[in-house]
DNA sequence: TGGCTGTTTGAATCTACGC
DNA sequence: TGCGTAGATTCAAACAGCC
C-alpha cells in the first residue's frame, strides 16, 4: 500500500468543512472595491491568491495623489510619478489584505505585464512574500506589434510566492513532471491566448478584454493546490479563477466591483461542471508524491530478500534483508544511507545508486519501484 | 556641444571621432566602483548602456545534485548585499549615474533575474526611464531543479528602457525581422547558456561564474545600437559587451573592479577582429531584406550544388540539386518539406534541420544564409 | 576517424520530520 | 525553534575516452 502523505497533502484540515465553519463565503462573488471586501474575510483562512490586477491607472474614477489632492492630466513628469505612486499604494493595500488572509502556508500567485509586474514584485518582497518562481507565459499568438517599434510583446509574467523565506508552500511535482512529459515543468509555460469558444462574449462583443486562458489556471492550481483548498480571486474578472476551481474541486471566493462581470461569471461557472469524484481521485493520487518504502517493494517479492544489489560499477555487491535494509562488509543501512557511508559522500539516491539483474538486464532498483506503483494502482 | 537628434540613423553623428571629442575612454576599462568610474565620464555621451548587475542570489547552504556531486554555486562577494535596502540604494545610484550619463535618445538594457529584476524594474521607472519591452531569454538547457521544490528556473529577464516616455530610441526592426526569418521578433529569445569553446577559462576553471552568451549581446547591439555608437557596461566582468561591440563596430567602455577580471576580458577583446565595413553595412541597412530562398543561396555559391547535407545525428544525408531543392533515398523536396517527410514530423525548419561541412566544422545551413545576407547588399 | 558511452556542468534564493 | 537524521532529487550540451 501507498503510505499516506500526511504533511503536505494535509487532507484532514483542508475540508470545504473545515472552510465553512470559519463561515468563508464559498462560491460567491464578494461586490465592491476588493480591499474592503478581503478585509471581511477571516484571517489565515485561504490557501492561495490568484489576482489578474489591473495595469492601467484607471482605477475607478478619479485619480488622486497620495496626500489626497486631484491629479488632472497624466503627462508630466510629476503626473507620471503621482500616478506611480497611487497605483503602488492601492497594491500595497490588496496585497496586505492578501497576506492577512492566507493561511501561513498559503500561496500568492500575480500576473502583469511589465507596466506593473516590476511595482508588484517589489512590493511583495517588500511585505515579506518570499518569491519562489517568476513564470512567463509565452503566448503562442500574441497581438503583432503593428507600428514596428518595438519587439512583439509576445508575454505576461506571473510571480509565484509563499508567505516567508522560511514559510512552506504547496507544490505537487510530481504532478507537474507527470504534464511535462517526464520531464521537469520549466518556468516558461507556452500557451495560446484565450480565444475561440473558451472566449466569452455578450451580444458579439468580447466581455472582458483581459480574459485569461482556463489552461493557465489549470496548470496554477494543479502545481499548488490541493483538493477541497480554498482560493481567492480579489480581481474576479468574469471568472476563470471561479470556474477551474470548481472543476477542479477547489473551493474558490471572488471580489469584482462591476456588477457585469459578476453576473457572467456566475452564469459561466454554473454552467462548469466539476470533474467526477474518481477522476479527482486519480489526479490525487498521482499527484501525491507516492513515497515507496524500499521494505514494501521487496515485501511484493519485486527484490526478493537475499538479493544481491550493487552500483554500477560493481564496486560494492550488498544484499537485501527482510526488512529492506542492506548488508555490505558487514555494514547494514537503508538504501539511501549504506549507499551514502560505503561512498562517503553527503548525500545518496539509493533508488538510483543500487541496481540489480532483471533476467538478462541490469536496472536501477527504481525500475522495481516503478512496477510496484503501476501494480498499486490497479 | 551635442548635436540635435534629426533622423533615427544618425550616421553622420554617431561617429567615433564625435565620441572622442568628448574624451571618452572607448576601448578601454575603467577600475574601481562602476559608480565612481562613470562619475568621471561626461553628461549626455553615450548611446547605450547594457548593463549585468550583480543579482543578490542569497543563496542557502550547499547544494548537490541527485548523483552526489556539488553544484558550483555563485558565492562570490560581489553578489553579496547586507540587506534589500542596500541593494536598493546601491542599484539606484548605478542607474542614476547611468541615466546623467546617456544621452537624450540613448538606451538601457539590464539584466537579472527573479530575485533582483523586480527592484532594479521599480527603480528605474521611479529614475523616469520608461520601459519598452521586457525581454524573457529563455535558455534551452537551464540548470534543473535537483531537489525538486519548484519550477525550473529556466529564463532570465531583461528590461529595455528609453530616457522617458516621450523621448527618442533607437530600435532596428528591419534587421530584427530579418534575424528572424521574416517574422517581428518577439519578446522571448530561445538562447542557449554561454558554454563550450565560448566560456572563457583560465587553468581550467571558468573565468567568470556568469559569463552571458555573447549570441545575446549581438541581438542586443543589433537591435538598439548602429555602427560607431558607444556602449558603456558597467559591470563588464570578463568583456562579453566589449568583444561583441568590437565585432559590430560599435565602440565600447567598460567598468569592472576586479583585476582579473578585466585582464582576462581585455585578451579577449584583442584577440576579437571587426567584421568588414560591407558586412555592418547590410546589417544596419534598412532596405527590405528579401526572404532568401535555400536556391539563392545555392546560385551565390556559398552551398554548391552537389553538396551533402545532413541532419545533425546524420540520419539521412542529401544531395543538394541546382534548383535548390534536395535528393535523398529516392525523395525529393525543399529543405522545409523533405525534413519535414524524412521524420514524419508536422513541419520542420529546413534552415536549423540540415547541416554542412564547413572546413573543420558542422554548420546548420542557416549560417549560408547569413552569410548570403551580409554578402547581398552593398 | 567515427561512433558510442560515460562524465561534467550551468546566476539555485533547492527537504521533512521528530524530538 | 534548533538540531540531527532519514529520505528523495536532474536536463541538455559539451567533452573525454574508448574501442
Amino acid at each position: 500500500m501507498i503510505e499516506e502523505v500526511k504533511s503536505r497533502a494535509k487532507s484532514v484540515v483542508k475540508t470545504p468543512e473545515t472552510a465553512r465553519a470559519l463561515d468563508l463565503p464559498l462560491g460567491r462573488i464578494l461586490p465592491g472595491d476588493c480591499i474592503a471586501a478581503m478585509r471581511s474575510l477571516p484571517t489565515n483562512s485561504v490557501d492561495l491568491v490568484f489576482a489578474d490586477p489591473p495595469y492601467n491607472l484607471q482605477l475607478g474614477g478619479d485619480l488622486n495623489r497620495p496626500d489626497g489632492s486631484h491629479v488632472d492630466a497624466v503627462t508630466d513628469h510629476w503626473d507620471q510619478f503621482a500616478s506611480m505612486a497611487v497605483y503602488d499604494k492601492f497594491t500595497r493595500e490588496w496585497l496586505t489584505e492578501a497576506r492577512r488572509v492566507l493561511k501561513p502556508d498559503g500561496g500568492l500567485w500575480v500576473i502583469g505585464s511589465y507596466h506593473n509586474i516590476f511595482r508588484v514584485g517589489s512590493i511583495l518582497q517588500d511585505l515579506g512574500f518570499w518569491i519562489l518562481n517568476d513564470i512567463v507565459w509565452r503566448k503562442n499568438n500574441p497581438m503583432p506589434n503593428f507600428r514596428g517599434t518595438r519587439f512583439t510583446n509576445a508575454h505576461e509574467t506571473l510571480i509565484w510566492a509563499s508567505m516567508g523565506e522560511k514559510a512552506r508552500y504547496h507544490f505537487n511535482y510530481r504532478a507537474m513532471k507527470t504534464l511535462n512529459d517526464e520531464l521537469q515543468m520549466r518556468s516558461d509555460w507556452v500557451m495560446p491566448i484565450c480565444a475561440g469558444g473558451e472566449r466569452l462574449k455578450e451580444n458579439g462583443k468580447k466581455a472582458h478584454p483581459t480574459q485569461k486562458p482556463e489552461a493557465l489556471l489549470y496548470r496554477v492550481l494543479l502545481a499548488t493546490t490541493e483538493k477541497g483548498d480554498v482560493v481567492l480571486d480579489p480581481f474576479f474578472g468574469t471568472g476563470t479563477t471561479g470556474a477551474v476551481a470548481k472543476r477542479l474541486g477547489r473551493e474558490w471566493i471572488g471580489c469584482e466591483r462591476e456588477d457585469f462581470y459578476r453576473e457572467v461569471a456566475m452564469k459561466r461557472i454554473e454552467k462548469e461542471l466539476p470533474l467526477d469524484e474518481s477522476a479527482l481521485t486519480t489526479m490525487q493520487s498521482a499527484r501525491t508524491a507516492p513515497k515507496v518504502a524500499f521494505g514494501a517493494v521487496v515485501e511484493a517479492g519485486l527484490i526478493p530478500p537475499g538479493t544481491q544489489v550493487f552500483d554500477k560499477k560493481r564496486r560494492w555487491i550488498a544484499t537485501v534483508r527482510t526488512d529492506g535494509s542492506l548488508e555490505c562488509e558487514g555494514k547494514t543501512g537503508s538504501i539511501h544511507g549504506l549507499g551514502k557511508d560505503l561512498q562517503a559522500a553527503p548525500s545518496c539516491n539509493g533508488w538510483a545508486f543500487w541496481h540489480y539483474e532483471t533476467g538478462d538486464d541490469v536496472q536501477p532498483i527504481d525500475a522495481a519501484r516503478q512496477l510496484y506503483l503501476l501494480a498499486a494502482e490497479d
